[in-house]
RNA sequence: GGUGGGGUGGCCGAGUGGCUAAUGGCAGCAGACUGUAAAUCUGCCGGGCUACGCCCUACGUAGGUUCGAAUCCUACCCCCACCA
């Protein structure tokens, strides 16, 4: 039987493990963890990593166990000098967990089997630890300067590091350790930067109660230009789809470069190497059509928002890209389009009076800033109803489209829509 | 507590009295070319306005000197290194 890291490195998606998993997974299911911040209310296309890697652990047999960081999300590490780490209340962490949960439905199947991915909160254990305690139970058990010879700790000596930073380590170790004990998890992932910590618990575990973990971490992801993956000029790419609509995370999978379709096929979806490998090859024989990217974008997008989600939103990009006349499209056409994109809503009176074209850009966000709307316009980068325009436009009823809309663009695939109310 | 160094726009990093809304690089946005790709070239890149000009806000914080300060002075806050 083909086990989990066989699967992962065909994939390209071991960075490191330690080295006697392997002989570990041969010997039949393990439980597995990765630990998620419960600092926003969903997950975004950066976390999709390791939660591809449990998926993979489930599908192989195994156990995911995910684990919310309602402790260490109120300590751990604090970025940026003068961004004080907020406070996450109980409530937040409970509301976020909740949320993450749902989209990780999407990925895992949670339940009370033996290979069921379950959800834990280090809150339940950290929250009630007391100090001597956590110094006699594991801090006790590393020294100075095995801490201090962590690539993370290393690094950070120079510019600083907080007590409190310094000691997430032990912390993050003590819940593996945990997890081991009460949930027989052997195994953890995580980001390549995670190495450090993970190390840290197999440590605590195997001297404190004698018992063998593992660790596996996956290889940070990067695009080919080098830029941190998963942003896009709107910020993060959320699963949420009140954050990210559905249309605009298809389109940000579909316009991947060429350089990248390949690693992100392997890291995002479940398709087989092989198959993999003849899509490349249909890609390369003619890039244009980028079957690639479309394969990737509608995979991915069907498993974040359904199949039904992926129709849609083909349609409408395909309405948006082609070479459709929008002044002459008909209604359920525009319908589709105006679905997938933010829409305001104007009044009859107002449009009557005649809208200023930079009014109405700052209005549905899609300029910052009047200023920005301004020169955007001088560089010819905003189209109303596809025919570009300058600061002068003035939208009136003309510029209605069937259905009651007005579709404004910026630049190729920024799209907004003002529908007339009333 | 002492000594030294430092805090500049999303990031890095110049700038030591007016020519500075602040060189340069990165990131970002737009245009051209393409394939909703890359590379390349071009423009933009604090905000506002009844705009070829004006007004706000901005160089850790608060005051001060000066016709004029990111640049000088004072106090304070914070960061870093070494020492105690």
């Amino acid at each position: 039987m083909i086990d989990l890291l066989e699967v992962l490195r065909s994939r390209g998606m071991v960075h490191d493990a330690t080295p006697d998993l392997a002989e570990r997974l041969a010997r039949g299911p393990i439980a597995g963890y990765v630990g998620f911040d419960p600092t926003a209310d969903s997950l975004h296309v950066g976390n999709l990593v390791p939660v591809m890697a449990l998926a993979w652990l489930q599908r192989l047999g195994g156990r995911p166990l995910v684990l919310i960081g309602g402790g260490t999300g109120m300590v751990g590490d604090p970025s940026g000098k003068r961004a004080e780490r907020p406070m996450l209340s109980q409530a937040t962490v409970a509301s976020n967990s909740a949320a993450i949960r749902a989209q990780l439905e999407r990925f895992l199947e949670f339940g009370t089997g033996p290979s069921d991915a379950r959800m834990l909160n280090n809150a339940d254990w950290l929250a009630g630890l007391g100090l001597l305690e956590f110094l006699r139970d594991t801090g006790k058990h590393f020294t100075v300067s095995y801490m201090l010879q962590k690539d993370t700790v290393k690094s950070r000596l120079d510019s600083g590091i907080s007590f409190t930073e310094f000691t997430y380590m032990l912390v993050q170790a003590h819940d593996f350790a945990h997890l081991a004990r009460h949930d027989d998890c052997e195994l953890q992932l995580g980001g390549s930067d995670q190495w450090g910590n993970i190390t840290a618990g197999i440590e605590l575990g195997a001297r404190r109660d004698g018992a063998k973990l593992h660790g596996l971490v996956l290889p940070l992801l990067t695009t080919a230009a080098g830029a941190k993956f998963g942003k896009s000029e709107a910020g993060n790419i959320w699963l949420d789809a009140r954050k990210t609509s559905p249309y605009a995370f298809h389109q940000f999978w579909l316009a991947v470069e060429d350089a990248d379709v390949q690693r992100l096929l392997t890291f995002f979806t479940f398709i087989e190497p092989t198959e993999i490998g003849a899509l490349m090859e249909q890609h390369r024989a003619d890039p244009g059509k980028r079957q690639a990217q479309r394969r990737l974008a509608d995979d991915v997008t069907a498993r974040v928002h359904g199949a039904a989600a992926v129709t849609r939103v083909a349609a409408a990009a395909g309405i948006l890209f082609g070479s459709h006349d929008l002044t002459t499209a008909d209604e359920p056409t525009l319908a589709m389009v105006t679905a997938e994109v933010p829409t305001r809503n104007v009044s009859r009176a107002a449009l009557a009076a005649g809208i200023g074209i930079i009014d109405a850009l700052v209005n549905c966000e899609l300029a910052a800033s009047k200023g920005e709307a301004r020169r955007g316009l001088d560089g010819g980068g905003f189209s109303v109803n596809g025919v570009g325009v300058d600061a002068a436009r003035v939208l009136t009823d003309t510029d209605v489209l069937r259905g009651g809309v007005i579709l404004l663009r910026k630049g190729k695939r920024n799209w907004a829509a003002l529908r007339l109310e009333g």
